[in-house]
DNA sequence: TAGGATGTCTACTCGTGAGTATGATCGAGA
DNA sequence: TCTCGATCATACTCACGAGTAGACATCCTA
């Protein structure tokens, strides 16, 4: 229980031979980084599992074996808490995001990149929080903070989308709607994966990129597709408003 | 405000000549009905608006502009409120399974219905209830009930896209995961609708049809889609375990 | 080895909200 | 006019959970 000496492989047998008083210092540092990220995964699991509100400060405290007063040695309150969570999925996607914009693809397949991260975050444990933080559960500011965050992701993929159509490598469409569209299917995800973990995060999520690419209307041949392709078209049009 | 008599149009004008003593407590009977109905769909409009925990009684009792006791007059607990909102919603749902089956049209026409009338249910006022209603806020009697209606609901989309895969309208496909990945789209819509309402429940339902029936690939010429095609094949390889 | 910093606990406060006991009101029938 | 049942309000109870005060322990530095 009290194994604050004995994790780091640094510590015990090297015991910093110049003995700065600061080396301590920064040891007693990262361990508090250390316990502060234990909190806020315990946290996570908790509101995966129960929800936010049915989840109290002591069920995550005696999952942790300690009380509740400790908790909040690290925490200010159970909204940073599910706030601190939130940031730590969506941080996944943004990196998604910054690591396709070095790729050389058409766009489709870099959204592809994007997508199939997302789908494994989402699938992570932090998935509930980044997906069901109600604003209503949390103060102005921080709100404001989620909501900024939330359309960055949103507007980076109908930016992909638009990339897309342009170079041709996705078929034309409303960018706003199939954003929300893709978006939505994987943010879903959160919800019944609890339930059903006979596939990976991965392997949804690249199952899911395989429906969205083929759609559902078959490709066998273009005669076919004369009908449909009208309505579709009347759809869109009355979409303009 | 106490308009108990004045709302029915059969009441004031012709007061019942045989006047059997049964007519007023029918006539009571329905008012009561009436008036349940609309503390459950003030209870749909709060909880849509802020959530089932962010939600007293005392708040819906004063949308009504009664109190607390009134509410409870008609409705025994907040769990069976929330439990009737959600089926509310999800009885739309069913009732375009229903008509559906009578249509004689290709598996995919069949679906893209149920699909839009999904889309409406979702985005009306009852949405945010039948997609958010977390088991872990019900009792397990009523939390096993809604998951055999959702149940329902999954297996009859499934069941729409074997049966298109069967008479050629849908192209090949896992039926779970891409009724997953259709009924997530569509759920999501209550997460962002509230906010954004410059579409009807209908036209949103239209545009993601559209977007699910086309896919992202172009479908120009047929060389193009060699690669993908193969990738597709590799990654549904994947699912079979 | 004293004294301060750090970390954790016990034992509270206090607001909130679900649900209720009890009684007032009001219309309808006797 | 009196009674009865349906309807609704006042004024509670009671449990739970967020957050805190203050004591205690343990380690680090001087």
């Amino acid at each position: 229980m009290n194994n604050r000496r004995s994790s780091p492989a640094t510590a015990g047998k090297h015991p910093a031979p110049a003995a700065s008083p600061w080396k301590a210092s920064h040891e007693r540092q990262r361990d508090r980084e250390v316990k502060r990220d234990a909190v806020i995964r315990a946290a996570a699991r908790e509101f995966n599992r129960k929800g936010y509100h049915n989840t109290s400060l002591d069920d995550i405290a005696a999952r942790l074996e300690v009380t509740k007063p400790t908790v909040y040695y690290y925490v200010t309150s159970k909204e940073q808490l599910l706030f601190q969570c939130f940031v730590a999925g969506v941080e996944r996607i943004r990196a998604a995001f910054r690591d396709v914009r070095r790729l050389e693809l058409p766009a489709r397949e870099r959204l592809n990149a994007v997508l199939r991260r997302y789908g494994e975050a989402v699938a992570s444990e932090f998935g509930w929080c980044m997906v069901r933080a109600e604003e209503q559960d949390l103060s102005p500011a921080m709100s404001r903070h989620i909501k900024a965050l939330k359309s960055e992701i949103d507007h980076g993929i109908r930016r992909l989308i638009r990339e897309g159509v342009q170079d041709g490598s996705i078929h034309p469409c409303d960018p706003k709607m199939t954003a929300f569209a893709l978006a939505g299917a994987l943010n879903w995800i959160a919800h019944w994966y609890r339930e059903d973990q006979s596939l990976s995060g991965a392997q949804i999520a690249e199952a899911f990129v395989t429906v969205f690419e083929a759609g559902l209307r078959p490709r066998a041949n273009a005669a076919q597709l004369a009908t449909p392709r009208r309505r579709a078209r009347r759809a869109l049009g009355a979409l303009a408003r």
